[in-house]
RNA sequence: GCUCCUAUCGUCUAGAGGCCUAGGACGGAGCCCUCUCAAGGCUUAAACCCGGGUUCGAAUCCCGGUAGGAGCGCCA
């Protein structure tokens, strides 16, 4: 048995948030530099809200980050046998009880005691104490079942991240943990699975926070030892409002689709709330290693969208090419484009990777290696494929034909020749290429982008370019 | 309203009482380099929420404000 055993417990209501996926991945780099084991647990017994949808866009999620649980996931609605034996148990032994109040009647007392500025609780007219006497049962109401929580003393929580954190028993009511239909509710569930799974430490949202202590009185109800919570504040929106969907991208796969590499997006993930000096890159080895979840910020972080592109593009630049080539094939199959019968993906992703800081920039600079030219850039045309520039790609087009060997020394000292030749600077010749071959000002240095466009390819467009007519 | 949490450049953060004239990174501004776009190099502006203590000394410890956030469901 390990010592760290963690989880990731998402609802699938939805995709996988871009905050779910950081506290996944601190879940993660916990139990890796501990050596212990990362599981992953599926909370769907919220029956009207969860999908099979949201269950295959989670793990989709988690799979493209490779945050992939250590065993087969749980799913909490498969075990509803074990949360009944448990909840007959403990009416059984007296810590938990039946209660009758129908949901209005509940709902009155709330409004009471909000309008009386006390905090909003059950007053525990079902619960069961020596020498007290119980309302009459109404006929036909399906009881709930109430947790009964020790109504004196204190719970301590010692969060790793955010320190100890007292609650005062009192200010704890008896909370429902199964409903009248019988089914058991989140707190009694999360409360069981962890118990089950032998999970030690429970890393997730801070929003969780005041639901520990009645998670820990239950677990002592149930002679269990509680785990140790880490509870990691949530990503905030640039604006400082919580994240949602009119911030743009909330789902982490909407970050492929915006270009990013996987490890990446789970670098500037990490560097969001927790820090290793002045380090700003991690390798995952780096981040297993000197992942301190003591470290990790108590306040909540904005999501920077500008840095995170930052961190995507010095990927770009130091990843293999031959591990990013599949991702420039996705995008630029996304946008239309077969790199078939085009130059090596690799190649492409060592020319562009400088310039792009995303995948989508990069399949956008490199679609005319692919795919013919839909027209060129009309101020980048009007500049440089003006008379003067047509004359000198003619000229230059004939010496390029007859070039005997097709590579980027060989182009790059034919270029270079050609306008010293000319007495002109290299950008008076380059530029009209580039536009000509490209279909617009921007492209890898000249040398390579002719020899990774290829001799036909290249000629062909040179004499469009040298055929088109003064606009 | 009640309970709980939080507070360093615009943003992410370093800072564990003297090493702070508060460091780094993104972004901004400027310069250099240059066949384009970039990349790179250099320079630069920019922050300790406020008020009290404790201390010889506080960004750091304590208290109080203020501001933000979370929770208060037969949701998770």
């Amino acid at each position: 048995m390990p010592a760290v055993v963690t989880r990731f417990a998402p609802s699938p209501t939805g995709y996988l948030h871009i905050g779910g996926a950081r506290t996944a991945l601190f879940s993660y780099l916990y139990a890796r530099r501990h050596e212990g084991r990362y599981l992953l647990r599926i909370e769907d017994t919220d029956r009207e809200r969860s999908t099979e949808d949201a269950v295959r866009a989670i793990f989709e999620g988690l799979d493209w980050l490779g945050l992939v649980s250590d065993a087969e996931p749980v799913f909490q609605t498969q075990r509803y046998d074990r949360y009944r034996e448990v909840i007959d148990g403990m009416l059984e032994a007296g810590t938990a009880y039946h209660c009758y109040c129908s949901k209005e009647e509940l709902e009155q007392m709330r409004a009471g005691q909000m309008a009386r500025k006390e905090k909003p609780r059950y007053d525990g007219r079902w619960r069961p104490e020596p020498g007290k006497l119980l309302p009459e049962r109404p006929a036909g109401v399906q009881p709930v079942v109430r947790f009964k929580n020790p109504v004196a003393g204190e719970v301590v929580v010692d969060d790793l991240i955010k320190g100890a954190i007292v609650f005062q028993n009192e200010e704890l009511d008896d909370l429902i943990i199964a409903r009248g239909d019988g089914n058991p509710t989140y707190n009694f569930c999360v409360v069981v699975d962890d118990m089950d799974m032998g999970i030690t430490h429970v890393v997730r949202g801070d929003d969780h926070v005041n639901n520990t202590p009645r998670q820990i009185n239950i677990l002592k109800a149930l002679g269990a030892e509680p785990p140790a919570y880490a509870h990691v504040p949530m990503i905030l929106g640039a604006d400082g409002v919580k994240l949602s969907k009119r911030h743009g991208a909330v789902s982490v796969i909407e970050y492929r689709a915006l270009g990013f590499l996987p490890e990446a997006l789970l670098n500037y993930l990490v560097r969001l709330g927790w820090s290793h000096g002045d380090q700003e890159l991690f390798s995952r080895d780096e981040m297993i290693r000197m992942f301190d979840i003591s470290r990790v910020q108590k306040a909540p972080a904005r999501f920077d969208m500008e840095k995170a592109v930052w961190v995507n593009h010095q990927y770009l630049k130091s990843a293999d090419p031959l591990h990013v080539a599949p991702e420039l094939d996705w995008h630029l199959r996304r946008i239309g484009v077969d790199p078939a019968g085009g130059p090596a993906l690799a190649a492409v992703v060592e020319a562009q990777r400088e310039r792009c800081k995303t995948l989508v920039e990069m399949a956008e600079k490199s679609k005319f290696f692919y795919a013919e030219l839909d027209g060129y850039n009309e101020k980048d045309a009007a500049k440089h494929l003006n008379a003067e520039g047509r004359a000198l790609l003619a000229e230059l087009a004939a010496r390029l034909e007859a070039l005997p060997q097709w590579n980027a020394p060989a182009l790059q000292e034919a270029v270079h020749a050609f306008a010293e030749g000319k007495g002109l600077g290299l950008g008076k010749v380059a530029q009209p290429i580039r536009v000509a071959v490209a279909g617009m000002a921007i492209s890898p240095p000249i040398d390579q982008t002719l020899f990774l466009l290829g001799r036909e390819r290249t000629l062909a467009r040179l004499a469009a370019a040298v055929a088109r007519n003064n606009p």
